[in-house]
DNA sequence: TTCATTATTTGACCTAAGTCAAATTTCTTG
DNA sequence: CAAGAAATTTGACTTAGGTCAAATAATGAA
């Protein structure tokens, strides 16, 4: 599944010039400082934020606690993604772990985009088969893995997470308690 | 977000009789009898199912336990989404819960159509939004409700579902084990 | 109908992980 | 550097839900 990046990489690249400037042209760069939020919960999330550096995390609150639903680093596509796909208001927040630096693109320019370049549908669309795949991935690992085994498939699979981010945000998103991720460290 | 399928047919309506018609060729009307397996573990998805009549399902197998993933019913597309999209062996079974009549369309098929009639992209593009926000609404509800709470809720939203499938299975979708489910039930 | 098979319920006990509270350790910032 | 704040760990206890086993109930084929 890592290999549909690779797939959607190499799509981009194939793609004729006038397309890939009427993509590019769409797109700002912006930067947040640490802390600050790109999307707030009640809010339609009316950008998509590609991130060119640094660390930013989506959540929400489940009775006052913080729940990350996703990590984002270099080269990923921080969205809520039901809240920009029906225009609708988030229930997730997307906030600036770093300070970031982002192209920011507008949801209502690339739909009209869309029609400009309609290989950007494409585009699109495996995006939006990679999130489904990557979301039922992690609907998966909750199923199948015990806290511990999914604290050791992420220090395996990707340990710039354990490094950078702190373990509240960790717990948070591996869906157990603070206190029962520093005991699963503490056991290791 | 159950407005996006409403969306999703005025779209299927809105095509023209040339797309609609390429749509249609493409695909064949296929019985099953109830508990006929449509997809095997490690087999290939190169099929998708559209359920004209009766209910199957989707599971996978967790140490010798069912785990079912998703309940089809009319007019649902049954799919092991990652086999489908990435070609690649499934961990999924589909099964036949009753006697099914499904419309069929292999995914070579459809994807070449997709070539012959563009405006098919889009609609698979929405297929596949409409899946990640179905899956990532599952995944929510598992983080954020009990047992009993989501148990209340399709007893709610989907009382179809309680009436026609057995406890095991509901119990295995629901990510309980049978015999708590029983004791939620006579709990109410 | 009836017997057997399958589905569901009930009981007794266990376990992973949560909660609340307090103790440490690690960062920050004046 | 020191003091306060934040992050992390540790302890004691609770709980939702699991497991294994046995008892009922429901279904279906002969």
């Amino acid at each position: 599944m890592t290999s549909y990046i690779d797939k959607i990489n190499l799509y981009i690249k194939s793609l004729d010039n006038d397309t890939l400037i009427g993509l590019q042209s769409i797109a700002s760069i912006k930067t947040y400082k640490k802390g600050e939020l790109l999307l707030r919960q009640n809010e339609v999330c009316t950008k998509s934020y590609l991130i060119i550096s640094g660390t930013a995390r989506k959540y929400y609150l489940n009775d006052g606690k913080e729940i990350t639903t996703e990590l984002f680093f270099e080269n990923d596509l921080a969205v809520s993604f039901d809240s920009y796909t029906l225009q609708q208001p988030s229930r997730e927040f997307i906030e600036a772990l770093t300070a970031i630096s982002v192209s920011v693109t507008k949801y209502q320019t690339f739909e009209d985009a869309k029609k400009k370049y309609p290989k950007l549908i494409t585009l699109d669309l495996m995006l939006a088969e990679y999130y489904a795949m990557w979301v039922e991935k992690r609907l998966f690992e909750f199923h199948t893995m015990t806290a511990t085994q999914r604290y050791l498939h992420i220090l395996n699979k990707s340990p710039h997470i354990i490094q950078t981010i702190s373990l509240t945000i960790i717990a948070s998103y591996l869906g157990v308690s603070l206190e029962t991720l520093s005991r699963i460290r503490a056991k290791i």
